[in-house]
DNA sequence: CAAATTTAGTGACTTTTCTCACAATATTAA
DNA sequence: TTAATATTGTGAGAAAAGTCACTAAATTTG
């Protein structure tokens, strides 16, 4: 089986037999979407499970006056598109393509039959949608109780789970996104992000040089901000 | 088949047959919790999955300064305890009984079992999570972007969703959370949810009535807030 | 039913954060 | 390489919401 649509060690499908892969592999079909184009727009209705091959995506929200809150980024082997799949609802959020993406797309029906073909499937699903609501409570949490500082902590700590590398006891974002960009995570304004990351550096917490960000004592800066 | 040990019309179990229902009804065990009595702890890891067959509870987080946010409120047929039980991590937020409440608790490992068994439990499941995913989304993007009376207005139409009843056009709220409780779900103080509301009165989009509250014109208010 | 306790309303002041304005860098395109 | 554009830094004033202190009303308890 080397034949596949869709690279093997994607964790929604890891306990399949090769057979089912395949039979995957020819229920699905790949595109590529460009840097900037919308895969998804909030409103719609749901038809399909949406994979990531490469590339990465944004999954966000906005509101009338045109602000938009990013809710998470998106990257290879992680999926989407599962929430108006399965309630039929439309979808909560509006996807991007923030760098060209390849995605392996299964339509609706197809997808629903291998849930109940396939137990596994749903609970590697389960096990998804569950680490995506707490991570949702968690920043409810922080939207909830903290000040800008702590907003912003929780986001570079976010940030820093997602993506950021160990090296010898320091955790190193290496691409933060643009202060904008945080803002709409954090739930703040530009301004304030800048001058909170400096008060940060003043602290001696992080160091910023360029868009790398290192977290220069990750267990104190966690426990600080938990 | 009526010596069911839990109301057969859980919707979690509403396509069961009678033989599996029966099963699960002896695998599983009733218990009684009092008011105010602590069901889960935060950072406790999960045994069991926990369905509310009579009362109702409460699901928050709490900070270290003893600051509490209401995620959110559960009542009859809703269940819990699902994270921490599929991924084996801690839970993440505590169960408290606000009244005296019935519960029907099935351990891990036999709930496991039974979504392999039984793929379209499964599914029950995954849309219920994804039915909570979405709430959360919601209320990151309320807490994300709106001033207090915005945030105060998304957990006034929150409630209305899950409890309110509608009389003749009106949306009615018959017990209305106390002032405190709002606070900590909309993230925000008592005070400024009473003035708030008082607000809310003045601009004739609310009624207040002892602790009940009428959203005279619904569509309105939820157009304005949505 | 009176006293005690909870819950709610509100003014005054404080603090935080936003917003605006503009300068300073950095990045990209011509 | 220079110009154009995008991103970041920062002061100052405005606005929003929090906190404190106290009163009023409602509810519970003895």
């Amino acid at each position: 089986m080397d034949d596949l649509d869709f690279p093997k060690f994607v964790p929604l499908f890891e306990n399949l037999d090769d057979e089912t892969l395949q039979k995957i592999s020819e229920l699905g079909k790949r595109k590529t979407f460009g840097r900037d184009s919308i895969i998804l727009m909030e409103h719609e209705t749901g038809h399909a499970l949406f994979v990531i091959i490469s590339g990465k995506v944004k999954v966000s929200r906005e509101s009338d006056d045109g602000r938009e809150v990013i809710l998470t980024y998106l990257s290879p082997n992680d999926f989407f598109g599962e929430m108006a799949l399965l309630d039929g609802l439309t979808r909560s959020a509006t996807v991007t393509a923030i760098e060209e993406s390849e995605l392996f797309i299964i339509e609706r029906a197809d997808f629903l039959d291998l849930l109940y073909d396939r137990p596994e499937v749903s609970v590697s699903l389960l096990q998804e949608l569950t680490r995506r609501l707490r991570a949702a409570d968690m920043k409810i949490k922080s939207l909830s109780l903290k000040d800008a500082e702590g907003k912003v902590a929780t986001v570079i700590l976010q940030i820093a789970d997602e993506v950021g590398k160990i090296k010898q006891g320091v955790v190193e974002i290496e691409k933060l996104p643009y202060q904008h960009d945080l803002a709409n995570m954090a739930g703040t304004s530009r301004e304030t992000i800048s001058r909170t990351l400096h008060g940060f550096v003043k602290k001696g917490l992080i160091e910023l040089d360029g868009n790398k960000l290192r977290i220069t004592n990750y267990e104190e800066f966690r426990k600080q901000f938990s």
